[in-house]
RNA sequence: CGCGGGGUGGAGCAGUCUGGAAGCUCGUCGGGCUCAUAACCCGAAGGUCGUAGGUUCAAAUCCUGCCCCCGCAACCA
C-alpha cells in the first residue's frame, strides 16, 4: 500500500532582517508535526522559505548600499542557518526570487487576467509625493501628510485589483461546509463577521511606487504585490504550472493538508487565498492553522529595548532540544505564550533535568551498579509493575489524539507524565532495597528492564519534538527507537542487552541568576560594541541657506512646571519659562523622563513654532532632543549656565 | 463610544465554545527515600475564578453593566 501524501507548509518569512524567537517557533512547530505525520506513516512534504519582495527591503537595501538581491541572499541565508539549527526536517526551502517561482507568477498573473478577474482600475486617495505614498482621507494629520506633514494631493495611481466579491458567496459557502477549514475555530467567526459577510473589497494586486519586486509581463511599470507573491509559493514550490503541466510533486500534494502560519496573517490565507485558488481552478487546502504568538515577558519584543531574544543565543545557553521543547511547551493552543529566560530556565531545570534527564541517569546508573549493566527481563511481575505498563501503553494513544487536533504542547505532556510515572515507579519497587536481598534478585532485573523498556516506548514517542535527545537516550540505552506500530507492544527491549557502562547528562541544571547575570553581560558587551563601533549615520536633508536657519527662533527656557497629559501614553506637558513669559509645551518624552526630572531643567526651545493641539492639547513650541538608534532621547542643553530667553545662534 | 487580547491560590497557565465536585507546572511547608543531576516519591497549606447584578435546581463557564492590565492605532512641534 502506497503511503498517502501529506503536504504542509508554514508561512514564508519576510527578509527584512534577523527572525527572533517568535518568529523561529513557526518553524519549530511545523516540525514537529511534519516528524510526527512520517512517523505515523504520512507521506510527507514540507515546505518552507522566505519572502523576498517589497519596498521595505528594497529601502533596507539601499540604507545598506547593496542590491536588493544582495540583500535578501544574506538574510535568506541567515534564516536558513537557524531553521537547519532547529534542525527543522524541511523538504524544500522556497524563495520568492527563485526563478521558477517569478516564472509561474507571471505566467498566473497573465492567466487571472485573461479570465477577467484581474482587471487594470486606479487606486485613488492622497499622495505624497516625496513620501511616494498613498494615504486615505482619514489617515491624514489636519490635512498633511502622516509621515512628513507636508502638503498631500489627491492622486489617482493606476492599478491592477484582483475581483474578489466573485468568489466570495462560494467562499463563505466552502467555510460553513467544512468546519476544520480554519483552525482555532474562534477565528472562523471573526473573518465571517469582519471581512466577508460586509462584503469583500477587490484587492489591489500590483504597485508602481517601487520596482523590488516581479514585474507585470505585459505592462512593467507594475510590480506584482506581495499578497499575489507571497501566497502562491504554496503551489509554485510543488511544480504547479500555469498552463496545466504541473510536475509530480504538484499532482500528488495538491491540495495542502495544513497551512501553518501566525495568527496574524489569518485573513490572507483564509480569504484571498481560497479566493486565487477558485480564480486558478484550483482545489482549496484542506485546513489552516493560525498558531499564537511566543512574546517576550516584559513587553514586547523590540530592538530598542534591547530584549529580542534570538533563538541561536538560546541554544548557545540550552541546545537546540530544550529550545525546542521550550517553545512547543510553552505555547498553549490558542493563547499567546510567554518567553523570559526564568521560564526558560525553569522548564529546563524541572522537565527536563529532573524528571527526564535525571529519569535516564538514575535507571542507568542502577543497571551498571546491580549487574554490570546487563538488562534482564526475569519475569517476575508484580502489581505494581501493571499501572505502569498501563500508563506507557495508553501514552502513544494520547499523544495521537492531541496531535490530530494539533494540540503539540499537550502531546508533549502526554509523553513527560510517561516519564513521571517511571520516577514513581521506582520509589514504588525501590530497586536499592531489592538490591540488599540475594532472593530479591530476578524482581530487581525486572524492575530495571520495565524501566529501561518504558523509557524506550517514551523516547520513541519524544522523537518528533525531540529528535536529538530522542536519539541520545535510546544511543544510551543501546538499542533503537520503535516504530509506531512497534509502540503497542510492551517487552520488546532485547533482553539480556547492555547499556552503556557511564551514562551521560542530558540537560545540566542551571542557576537562574548565574544565566541572567551572563545574558547582562552579552547584552552589555554587545551595546558597547555597537556604540564603540560608529556614530549614527542620518540621511542628509537638502541644503539651506543661513536665512533659511535664521527663520528658526531658539530660546533657552527653565521648566517650572511639568505633568502628565491624561490620555496620552507619550505626552508630557512642561510650563516654559522663556524671558518673562511661560509657555505651554507639549512633549512626546514621558518614556525617558517623569514630571519631576523635567522641573527646573533648562532646554532649547523652538518659539517661533505654529501652536498645534496634541492629544487636545495646546502646544506653543517645541523642546530639543537628540535621539539615538535605539529611540531613547536626551534634551538638549545648554554647557554653562544661560538665563531662560538666552538666544540661540 | 477606535480595534483586539486578557484579569483563576505567591508566580506562570489550563478549564469558558458544549453550565454540574477548582486542575496543572513552579514556589512554600511537613514527611519519605538514598539509585540519581541538592534529584526522586508522598502529603499539606494557600483561590469571594476582577467587580456588581441577572438567568438557572446548579455559573469560572451563559447574559448585562462597571473597573483594571496588555498589545495595535492615534498623539510624538
Amino acid at each position: 500500500m502506497s503511503k498517502i501524501p501529506f503536504y504542509m507548509t508554514t508561512a514564508i518569512a519576510y527578509t527584512s532582517g534577523k527572525p527572533h524567537i517568535g518568529n523561529t517557533y513557526e518553524i519549530v512547530l511545523a516540525d514537529s508535526i511534519a516528524r510526527f505525520k512520517r512517523k505515523e506513516g504520512y507521506d510527507v512534504f514540507f515546505q518552507t522559505g522566505t519572502d523576498e519582495h517589497g519596498q521595505k527591503i528594497e529601502l533596507k537595501a539601499a540604507e545598506a548600499n547593496i542590491t536588493p538581491k544582495e540583500f535578501v541572499d544574506n538574510v535568506a541565508a541567515e534564516i536558513k542557518s537557524i531553521w537547519d539549527l532547529m534542525n527543522t526536517s524541511y523538504d524544500k526551502f522556497i524563495r520568492t526570487t527563485d526563478e521558477d517561482h517569478e516564472k509561474q507568477l507571471k505566467k498566473i498573473f497573465l492567466k487571472l487576467y485573461q479570465k477577467g478577474d484581474i482587471y487594470k482600475g486606479h487606486y485613488e486617495g492622497m499622495y505624497c509625493t516625496p513620501c511616494e505614498s498613498f494615504f486615505t482621507t482619514s489617515q491624514l494629520v489636519d490635512g498633511k501628510c502622516p509621515d512628513c506633514g507636508r502638503e498631500c494631493q489627491p492622486a489617482k495611481e493606476e492599478a491592477y485589483f484582483f475581483k474578489m466579491s466573485k468568489y466570495a458567496d462560494r467562499l463563505i459557502e466552502h467555510i460553513n461546509t467544512h468546519p476544520e477549514f480554519i483552525q482555532p475555530e474562534s477565528r472562523k467567526n471573526e473573518m465571517m463577521n469582519n471581512f466577508l459577510l460586509p462584503g469583500l473589497q477587490d484587492l489591489c494586486v500590483t504597485r508602481t511606487s517601487f520596482k523590488w519586486g516581479v514585474p507585470v509581463d505585459f505592462d512593467d511599470k507594475h510590480v506584482i504585490y506581495v499578497w499575489l507573491d507571497a501566497l502562491t509559493n504554496y503551489i509554485t514550490g510543488i511544480g504547479y504550472d500555469a498552463d496545466g503541466n504541473h510536475k509530480e510533486n504538484f499532482n500528488k500534494f495538491w491540495p495542502a493538508n495544513l497551512h501553518l502560519i501566525g495568527k496574524d496573517i489569518i485573513r490572507f490565507h483564509t480569504i484571498y487565498w481560497p479566493i486565487f485558488l477558485m480564480a486558478l481552478d484550483l482545489p482549496l487546502p484542506k485546513q489552516i492553522f493560525g498558531h499564537p504568538w511566543l512574546l517576550q515577558g516584559d513587553g514586547k519584543m523590540s530592538k530598542s529595548k534591547g530584549n529580542v531574544i534570538y533563538a541561536d543565543e538560546l541554544v548557545e545557553f540550552f541546545g537546540v532540544d530544550a529550545v525546542r521543547y521550550f517553545v512547543l511547551h510553552e505555547m498553549p493552543f490558542e493563547n499567546d505564550g510567554v518567553i523570559t529566560w526564568e521560564l526558560m530556565v525553569e522548564r529546563m531545570n524541572s522537565d527536563l533535568a529532573n524528571t527526564l534527564g535525571n529519569l535516564v541517569n538514575r535507571t542507568i546508573s542502577m543497571c551498571n551498579k546491580y549487574f554490570d549493566g546487563v538488562v534482564t527481563d526475569a519475569k517476575v511481575a508484580e502489581e505494581v509493575d501493571e499501572d505502569l505498563k498501563k500508563v506507557v501503553l495508553e501514552t502513544k494513544g494520547k499523544v495521537c489524539d492531541k496531535m490530530a487536533k494539533l494540540r503539540v504542547a499537550d502531546a508533549m505532556t502526554e509523553i513527560f507524565n510517561l516519564f513521571k510515572r517511571c520516577n514513581k515507579y521506582i520509589d514504588e519497587t525501590m530497586p536499592w532495597a531489592l538490591a540488599k536481598e540475594e532472593a530479591k534478585s530476578d524482581r530487581l532485573k525486572t524492575v530495571l528492564y520495565n524501566l529501561v523498556e518504558s523509557i524506550t516506548i517514551g523516547a520513541s514517542l519524544l522523537e518528533s519534538f525531540m529528535p536529538e535527545t530522542a536519539d541520545n537516550i535510546v544511543a544510551q540505552l543501546n538499542t533503537t527507537k520503535r516504530t509506531m506500530d512497534e509502540l503497542d507492544s510492551y517487552g520488546l527491549y532485547p533482553s539480556g542487552n547492555k547499556v552503556v557502562e557511564t551514562p551521560t547528562i542530558l540537560f545540566a541544571r542551571l542557576d537562574v541568576n548565574e544565566v541572567l547575570e551572563k545574558v547582562e553581560a552579552k547584552k552589555e558587551a554587545a551595546l558597547k560594541e555597537e556604540k564603540a563601533k560608529e556614530g549614527m549615520d542620518v540621511e542628509a536633508l537638502e541644503e539651506i541657506s543661513i536665512d533659511d536657519f535664521a527663520k528658526v527662533q531658539l530660546q533657552v527656557g527653565e521648566i517650572i512646571a511639568c505633568e502628565e497629559v491624561k490620555k496620552s501614553k507619550k505626552l508630557l506637558c512642561s510650563q516654559v519659562k522663556i524671558g518673562s513669559q511661560v509657555r505651554q509645551i507639549v512633549s512626546g518624552i514621558k518614556a525617558h523622563y517623569s514630571p519631576e526630572e523635567m522641573v527646573g531643567k533648562k532646554v532649547v526651545v523652538v518659539t517661533n513654532l505654529k501652536p498645534a493641539k496634541l492629544a487636545g492639547v495646546l502646544s506653543e513650541g517645541m523642546i530639543l532632543c537628540a535621539e539615538n538608534e535605539a529611540g531613547e532621547l536626551a534634551l538638549v542643553t545648554t554647557e554653562k549656565e544661560m538665563p531662560s530667553g538666552a538666544p540661540i545662534r
